[in-house]
DNA sequence: GACTTACGCCTT
DNA sequence: TGGTAAGGCGTAAGTC
């Protein structure tokens, strides 16, 4: 303790903002066990400004931490609240209207509550922030706002929009159609009906297919555009859950009455509502080749005629508007409709719910947040509850790259009988059995001599009985919570029960994401509570073990195929003879033979599994083939699953790639038929005559459509600017963006471009934008010899193994023929 | 023109 | 403001 340090305190305590400075005890640092004061100040936004001025003089703990997470966290509050609260006004749909209630003493009472006026809401209450209290995660009856807006391609202004309101079940499922609600006319009409739709039927989540690149922006820029006042935006864009009122005095930056886009994270924002947005979760969750809402949809919906094309061309909208406006608003309302049929269809909202839930955040930050906020919410309440100073997020420079995993080279060729075991949850694993935190890692010059474990890096880290890490004690709960939602799932899949089903499905897999998501971040170089030293030291400890099981088992004879980071392919010695491909019924004597060779590896996995699993460290079987491919090359391989099911898997080829075409696609995958069906002479024969199909031109334009993602910026003129790339004028995608938007269809950075190689034979290549789900238009014309030897060279990467190569599968023929031996 | 290498970029 | 390993495509520039 500093001698000077009554002087110190007292001078902290006559800081202007400064209100008391309370003595919490003493807790662990960085540097070691501290004494630690809780300064309180007038106002939460005071608090950066204190911070920087104390630097140097104290260390600052918990000072970055958001004022409405703080309510979060001191009071042990997740998504689901329960609160013993005084209503002030609730509305007559709920059927439990306090009477009939004079709005201005109503609006008083709320004023002297600490409100603005009244809330567009069913209930409004007071009370004392001790009497929430958090409770059991249960499916949420949310109100449902989805929408569309048609705007001039010419002009840029709204010509009409639509949208639709659902009203989930108190069980949180769909039963009635949901409400349609449409608007034309004037432009400002269209803003105030959208408005006054929000404000009365009071949405929670609000989506539309790309809402947070042009829907938003644009209601945001025509509202600019039209408004004459505050009070008058706040009628033609005040979506937020306050009253009208508050757009004339202060507003809380952080849940404003207009939508405001973060300026980091480009995410749309607004008081007491949740957008999500269609587009980015469709394509998270499905990975299309496309990114159109009319392809999402028809690989969604394939036999839904409800939602079928109609017949609108999207670069032509005015013309489509003046000649046949009753289409174009079906069309607007069908749009508006698809993206909350999307989000129901692959349980957005209940997995997102359920990541809020296990995180202890509010909805918005499971949809819109960052890992890094989830991991926090977590970490700072027990660090709070275990003496454990917060640090603050490092906003320094990335330090040098860590290793990472270990990837085993693969032998070319085909492998027969392999069993594939994985370590179940190993970085969570490894982090839980030697203690892995900041907390506990020790300093290089701590001289102790046991009670650590000691990471190949040299890296140690206390023994959880010296001291418990925080990580590892969050990671033993959420290990344990998953094990409770996995057997709760089972009882309610026995009991044929749908909806508690779903709900124990999407919790035990919000955990599983929770949890592999520690790693991530405290391998990361900005996080608070992380350090260079422990990523590098889990990585170190899961190259260590993957290695060690590989040499035991190379040591034993058992020879490794192929490993990943955390899996280990064994081949198993069953005989040469034995069939790999099911023999049919008839054939009993073959069959026989396959049946046993698949038990004999089924036994083999299983003792794999048993001799090499440790207590923390699962290595589980996790499937059995009985044949695998590769053709040398790392993370791509192809294989027959018998285990647990049957299945033919492939990984990292061409085949999973949206950068690829279907014509390639569907050969490769013919290909991979044939090789794992010991076919492999005539599947090459096939390739030869495909190439020469294409190159005679024979091939349909639709099945040679390369999509890639495409990067830039959209400036206010609605211009693209591509300077983030290098050279952009070299890159097709960019070419294809550039031409897709010069014929007036929309772009938005990040989106999938769509294209037809025309001519390779000048550098850069021309390119033609494929816009047949846009405007119906197809591409003729494409360069034949660019797609046989594209063909020719992935094909050719995989026949290598049997002796061809592409420049052979090209011409068709080869000097010497391995079949003519 | 065929081939190689370095580099930028995207995808898994 | 989660991480790394790895493959492959296209451009550009250089060599033969």
């Amino acid at each position: 303790m500093p001698s000077d340090i009554d002087q110190r305190l007292a001078l902290l305590a006559g800081e202007e903002e400064v209100l008391e400075v309370n003595g919490v005890g003493e807790k662990w640092t960085d540097l070691g066990v501290k004494p630690v004061w809780r300064v309180h100040v007038t106002q939460p936004w005071v608090v950066p400004g204190l911070r920087d001025r104390l630097e140097g003089s104290w260390d600052c703990y918990s000072a970055d931490i958001v004022f409405t997470n703080r309510l979060f966290l001191d009071r042990d509050l997740g998504t689901h609240i329960t609160a013993d609260c005084e209503i002030l006004h609730a509305r007559d749909e709920l059927g439990w209207d306090l009477g009939d209630p004079d709005e201005v003493a109503v609006c008083s009472e709320i004023r002297a509550a600490g409100g603005t006026g009244l809330y567009p809401v069913d209930i409004i209450a007071r009370m004392e922030a001790s009497e929430l209290s958090a409770c059991d995660a249960f499916p949420t009856p949310f109100v449902i706002m989805s929408f569309d807006l048609e705007t001039s391609v010419a002009e840029g202004h709204i010509l009409c929009a639509a949208a639709i309101i659902d009203r989930l079940d108190e069980d949180g499922s769909r039963s009635s159609p949901p409400e349609e609600h449409m608007f034309e006319g004037d432009e400002r009409a269209i803003l105030e009906g959208l408005t006054s739709l929000v404000r009365n039927t009071d949405p929670d989540l609000i989506t539309g297919y790309n809402i947070d690149n042009f829907d938003l922006p644009k209601l945001l820029d025509r509202c600019e555009f039209h408004a004459t006042g505050k009070e008058d935006a706040a009628e033609m864009f005040g979506w937020g859950r306050v009253p009208i009122s508050e757009a004339m005095e202060k507003q809380d930056q952080r849940a404003p009455l207009m939508p405001r886009r973060d300026s980091n994270s480009r995410k749309w924002f607004a008081a007491g509502r949740c957008f999500i947005d269609a587009w980015w979760q469709a394509r998270m969750a499905l990975r299309p080749e496309r990114e159109t809402l009319a392809f999402v949809s028809e690989l969604l919906f394939p036999d839904r005629e409800d939602l079928r094309k109609l017949d609108i061309d999207a670069s032509q909208m005015d013309r489509e508007w003046e000649q046949r406006p009753e289409e174009v608003m079906q069309y607007c309302m069908r749009d508006a409709l698809l993206p909350w049929e999307i989000l129901d269809e692959l349980r957005i909202v209940q997995r997102k719910e359920a990541l809020a839930a296990v995180a202890k955040v509010p909805l918005d930050s499971a949809v819109n947040g960052t890992t890094s906020q989830w991991i926090d919410s977590l970490v700072i309440r027990l660090a709070d509850r275990s003496a454990v100073a917060i640090p603050r997020t490092n906003r320094y420079q990335r330090s040098e790259q860590i290793t990472g995993g270990y990837v085993h080279d693969v032998e070319a060729g085909l492998h027969r009988w392999v069993a594939v075991l994985d370590f179940k949850s190993m970085y969570p694993s490894i982090m839980i059995n030697h203690n892995i935190c900041r907390t506990t890692m020790l300093d290089a010059a701590d001289r102790r001599e046991s009670g650590f474990d000691e990471a190949p890096t040299g890296v140690r880290f206390l023994s959880s009985e010296i001291r418990e890490g925080l990580v590892p004690a969050l990671l033993v709960d959420l290990m344990a919570q998953r094990d409770q939602h996995k057997s709760a799932l089972n009882d309610a899949r026995a009991a044929d029960d749908e909806r508690l089903t779903l709900f124990h499905d999407s919790m035990q897999y919000a955990v599983k994401i929770l949890m592999n998501s520690f790693y991530g971040v405290f391998a990361s170089s900005f996080y608070r509570f992380t350090h260079k030293d422990i990523g590098s030291s889990i990585t170190a400890w899961a190259r260590h073990n993957i290695k060690r099981i590989i040499s035991e088992l190379d040591a034993e004879g058992n020879s490794v195929v192929y490993s990943d980071t955390d899996s280990v392919f064994v081949s198993a010695p069953i005989s040469e003879n034995v069939p790999t491909v099911r023999p049919s019924e008839e054939d009993g004597e073959a069959l026989q033979e396959y049946l046993s060779a698949t038990t004999e590896l089924i036994e083999f996995g299983h003792g794999l599994s048993e001799r090499y699993s440790e207590k923390g460290a699962e290595l589980e079987f996790e499937s059995g083939m009985s044949a695998f491919f590769s053709h040398g090359a790392k993370k791509r391989y192809i294989g027959r699953v018998f285990y647990p099911h049957q299945d033919m898997i492939v990984r990292g080829y061409e085949t999973r790639r949206t950068d690829s075409f279907k014509l390639l696609t569907d050969a490769m995958m013919q290909l991979f038929e044939r090789i794992l069906s010991n076919e492999h002479e005539e599947g090459v024969l096939e390739v030869i005559e495909l190439v020469k199909r294409v190159r005679a031109g024979q091939a349909d334009a639709a099945d040679l459509v390369i999509s890639r993602g495409c990067k830039g910026k959209l400036r206010k003129d609605g211009s693209a600017d591509f300077s983030i790339y290098s050279n952009p004028d070299g890159l097709p995608f960019v070419q294809a963006a550039r031409k897709r938007i010069a014929i007036g269809l929309s772009f938005t950075p990040g989106m999938k471009v769509s294209w037809v190689v025309r001519s390779a034979r000048q550098s850069p290549m021309r390119v033609e934008p494929w816009l047949l789900e846009e405007t119906g238009q197809r591409v003729e014309v494409y360069d034949l010899d660019f797609y046989a030897r594209r063909l020719s060279t992935a094909l050719g990467r995989v026949t290598e193994a049997f002796g061809w190569s592409a420049s052979e599968l090209l011409a068709g023929n080869r000097q010497m023929s391995l079949f003519s031996f």
